[in-house]
DNA sequence: CCTCGCCACTAGCACGTGCAAGCGGTCGTG
DNA sequence: CACGACCGCTTGCACGTGCTAGTGGCGAGG
């Protein structure tokens, strides 16, 4: 019955306890098309697979088809823990039904351990973020061509994975709680600059249709007393409302307005993106921006398949909404 | 110069272009003993190997050697984070020493995307809680053997991770602070019901040898009103220090107090467990444990060699610091 | 001059798989 | 009955690597 606790159960081992030939036991197993089999012995050959536990060398396939046939998600080393989860489960379905295996790697900055690239040369690296002109090189060294977001600006619009639409919800979230003259709390991490400059850049522009002032920004970070600083500066500004560039900037403005003396959302509502599960623990509770990570998980994959098959995208777009929490933080 | 953009560099076209065997060039690349090789060949070799930009393929080394020379990481799906990234990091580097990689997995629920063991066939699996049964005959039906921490509980210490220094730091800084009745902040959560248990036994071992009643144990999670619910209890019992699973919790906890109206730490001290970043900044500001997760991915890494190799373990046992970080939930 | 041993290297197999080409048998058709 | 078409299966190669067994050359010793 079961294996012998030793030796790994080969297509060879297949074919042999069937008196068939290896070839047509790949056949079955690969379903592949333009050969012949009968339907009994079809069946005869995936039974007796299942029955002996039979697993495909993942290495032999590689080597022989020539292709890993596995998508490398670099996740950059911010803090975006367990939302990211999701987008990763997701995106490991979606790769899955189409044969591809999902395997993730968080960034640490440069010089650190090796990539993965190197040694398990996916077919795709997908990241979050465009990679370095360093890391796209290093790539290509190792024969990987299918990168994405791509290093040419060209093709890919600026912002492929529809992110931009939480600054925006922000903005309009605080006007129609009443606020007008708005703030906003910028992250000094050099990690996250590219990513707080696009979210900033989206919330200046939402403030700009709606006809309101210029934001206020103002960097709220670990510093000593430099969210207090930022609280005491919008105050003077007469600004009402803080757009977050994240959940952790929202904790450090709420909590310097907090021991300031300020109630929030009383004299300074806030709103933070995200939705970290810790935001609903605050006291007060914080306001957020829900991300469909699931939606952006299924795209992302939907992109790596495109790329690695050459063939035509198969989701209209994206499909992740994105979407307010409101909470006590802006008076919910 | 460069490769003309197409096919890899494989052994072979090294030794082609140098006149010479690819037997030889294996055995200059892979250092192996047992054969004479000159000098100046070997310079050689090595030097039209670096000009090529020859990389060994991955699969087929897998393939003929029949180990991957990979080990996976399995990281819980609570939130654990950017710690945990270090913890990785480490692990990495010190792996990669002895010619491993390590991949990571975060480990959604059952029945959702497949594992990575079944295709990477990685030579040893690390999880930071003991794996389930079912997840163990898993592993063991695609050939892994080398699971840590393995599930026969008598070779391997109850704690190999050393990870029970935590819950004893939580309960002696709670009695240094002057408590004495003391209760326990338990998640329900069944992903982690090992590591709760566990962490509830040292606890309770903890205050136990330091001659304090009986720990007053409570679920708090998200259902509504359980903290709430859990902190009545507590104050009834006249508990005055509350020793949290983890961050979340302690923050469940704290919420539930102050919206209670009581003062923390004035009338309910609380500690929580793995010094979330989150902690600081919530007011109060949060008590909690630091784990050293730099030396822990040491550790794992040697734990994972020591499998991976059958030879004894290189370092001595547990390097990893855990310190009380005091902040103002137990009146920093 | 022959032999033996050593050096430095080469021929070739095996790993498990995917798939092109081939091959015997049966059936339909003229 | 001859011949081709087709079905259902097999033989065999290739992928790139690690490593065992072997091989030619050459110097030393007798």
């Amino acid at each position: 019955m079961g294996a012998g606790a030793g030796k790994r159960v080969t297509a060879a081992d297949v074919a042999r306890s069937l008196g068939l030939s290896r070839a047509t036991v790949g056949f079955v197993l690969n379903g592949t098309t333009g050969q012949r089999i009968s339907e009994a012995t079809r069946d005869r050959v995936l039974a007796e697979a299942a029955r002996l536990g039979y697993r495909p060398h993942t290495a032999a396939q590689a080597l022989r088809r020539g292709s890993s046939r596995l998508v490398l998600l670099v996740i950059p080393d911010w803090p975006v823990d367990f939302s990211v989860s999701k987008c990763v489960e997701e995106a490991s379905h979606t790769l899955e039904e189409a044969g591809y295996s999902l395997v993730t790697q968080t960034h640490h900055p440069v010089g650190t351990a090796r990539p993965l690239w190197e040694l398990l040369d996916p077919e795709v690296v997908v990241g979050f973020a465009p990679f370095t002109p360093q890391e796209v090189a290093a790539m290509r060294g190792c024969g990987i061509t299918k990168i994405i977001p791509g290093p040419e600006p060209s093709p890919s619009p600026p912002d492929p994975l529809g992110l931009d639409d939480g600054p925006r919800l922000q903005v309009e979230h605080l006007h129609t709680r009443g606020h007008q003259r708005l703030g906003f709390a910028a992250t000094t991490d050099a990690r996250v600059s590219g990513l707080v400059a696009s979210r900033l850049g989206a919330a200046r522009e939402a403030a700009a249709s709606l006809g309101l002032p210029p934001l206020v920004v103002r960097p709220v970070d670990g510093a000593p007393d430099a969210a207090g600083q930022a609280v005491q500066d919008w105050l003077h500004a007469n600004v009402t409302g803080v757009v977050a560039y994240n959940d952790d900037s929202a904790a450090r403005v709420i909590g310097a307005a907090l021991r300031g003396g300020l109630g929030v959302p009383a004299d300074l509502a806030v709103i933070g993106h995200d939705d970290n599960p810790y935001t609903a623990l605050f006291v007060p509770s914080i306001s957020s921006i829900r991300i469909d990570y699931a939606g952006l998980g299924r795209h992302l994959a939907a992109l790596a398949l495109q790329a690695a098959t050459d063939r035509p995208l198969l989701d209209g777009g994206v499909d992740a909404a994105t979407a307010v929490v409101a909470r006590e933080s802006t008076g919910a």
